[in-house]
DNA sequence: TCTGGGGTCCTAGGACCC
DNA sequence: TCTGGGGTCCTAGGACCC
């Protein structure tokens, strides 16, 4: 075991994070809804989502709406609104970046900033800017975040964490130890489920326990993001703050379960249709091409068999990525087993381009078509149009206005 | 907690090439 | 034909995050 010492700050990096995000906004928006138990994820009938008062009666998220409302009599679930949900997002990423451009908008409710220096500029401690951040956001937007101070982005983390909600803490660097002598090892940022039963086996419980490991046993046992991890415990600032904002996708997936599970192969390839058109829309929104598609099935007893399909020329049309799926899909279906989920994943590149052996001429035919599909979509709600095949999955849907045996179209 | 949906990064191992 | 070493690229799968 190694001691380590961190003084002064080499590096203020605040962990900002919203209190019940989503369901802060819903009060935000209706106040009415302040003081209650209440939840978010109506339409999924399994909670999101959910305010501290519903926590405190045992509440917990994941948990199926009528589980939720047996143990907490008078719960309020509610709709999500994730248009809403990203408008309070966006306004809370432009106040923090009043006080800093090193902006990291890491999730919907969560930012790392760079305080680094800045001491000078407000005439104040890192703890009092924090305090500010905190003020502005409360002030102009209802709800309230949660702030952690130290001089790395996993002990910022753990700092936000410690006195939520509405809590502000900071770690200075002589302090790490007697905080971390207090925090599980499974709750450390990086540190997953796997790594915390291995860890345990070793002894390690703690968080500390983990950042006094000598280094040997480090590389011996572990990989290089939680060597990372290690440094960070210990006061060495590795992870990056990354202010460019998110604009693009290395995959997008779509998912989605159904019960009961199935193995019927018409419905279970309307499904893998349906996930393939909604993440193909989404692929076309960002102007991304899916270079190679995953297409997995998921057993009612979570065992995943999947196949992956390279395509000889990237595409977000779904027609033209049917033969892929179809392919895919002959592959890892088996008639035997139930199934509770179908999935797409698109792999996606950006170029796009065409081999010589492409008829450009439908290619520009099938982009004609679904330039007005989506312009449809758009106007009249998701699934408005869309492959005959996906029919089936859609019959417990959404209404739809028409549709279109798309793949019976002479192009 | 018998488990919802959408992402990212890392690594081991195979293919292929001097 | 045999022998040996070393590099890069790609992929599947695992682990983690919110």
């Amino acid at each position: 075991m190694t001691n380590f010492c961190v003084h002064s700050w080499p590096k203020a990096i605040a962990h900002i994070d919203a209190d019940a995000f989503f369901v802060a906004c819903e009060r935000a928006l209706n106040p009415s809804l302040n003081g209650k138990c209440v939840a978010v994820g109506k339409e999924r009938g399994i909670i999101t989502a959910l305010s501290y008062e519903a926590k405190a009666r045992g509440v917990k998220r994941g948990m199926r709406s009528f589980e939720a409302k047996k143990i907490c009599p008078g719960l309020i679930v509610i709709e999500s609104d994730y248009e809403a949900y990203s408008l309070f997002s966006l306004r809370m990423f432009n106040i923090i970046k009043n006080f800093s451009p090193q902006v990291e908008e890491y999730s919907i409710d969560e930012a790392f900033v760079d305080l680094s220096g800045l001491r000078r500029v407000f005439s104040c401690s890192y703890e009092e800017i924090a305090k500010k951040m905190q003020i502005a956001v409360e002030k102009e937007l209802s709800i309230t975040v949660s702030i952690g101070v130290s001089i790395t982005k996993t002990l910022a983390k753990i700092a936000s964490k410690l006195k939520k909600p509405k809590g502000l803490a900071v770690i200075e660097g002589r302090n790490i130890q007697n905080i971390l002598r207090d925090i599980n090892i499974e709750d450390v940022w990086g540190i997953g489920s796997n790594t915390a039963y291995l860890l345990k086996k070793f002894g390690i419980n703690s968080a500390l326990d983990f950042a006094v490991k000598d280094e040997t046993f480090i590389d011996k046992y572990l990989s290089k993001p939680y060597k990372e991890t290690w440094l960070e415990l210990r006061g060495n600032s590795v992870f990056g703050i990354n202010p460019s904002a998110k604009s693009t996708y290395k995959t997008i997936s779509k998912a989605k379960s159904f019960y009961p599970p199935s193995s019927d192969e018409t419905f279970l390839f309307s499904e893998l249709t349906k996930n393939l058109e909604n993440a193909c829309a989404k692929a076309r929104r960002f102007k991304l091409s899916a270079a190679k598609i995953s297409i997995f099935l998921k057993t009612k007893d979570f065992k995943t068999s999947g196949a992956q399909i390279k395509l000889t020329t990237p595409s977000a049309f779904p027609p033209l990525l049917m033969d892929a799926l179809e392919e895919g899909f002959r592959y890892i279906y088996e008639k035997a087993y139930s199934y509770r989920q179908t999935e797409i994943v698109l792999h996606l590149t950006d170029n796009i381009q065409y081999s010589l052996f492409d008829d450009t001429v439908k290619i520009d035919k099938i982009k004609r078509i679904y330039d007005s599909i989506d312009d449809i979509n758009k106007k009249f709600g998701r699934n408005s149009v869309h492959l005959a095949s996906s029919i089936p999955s859609l019959k417990y849907g959404h209404a739809r206005i028409f549709s279109m045996p798309l793949m019976d179209i002479k192009v």
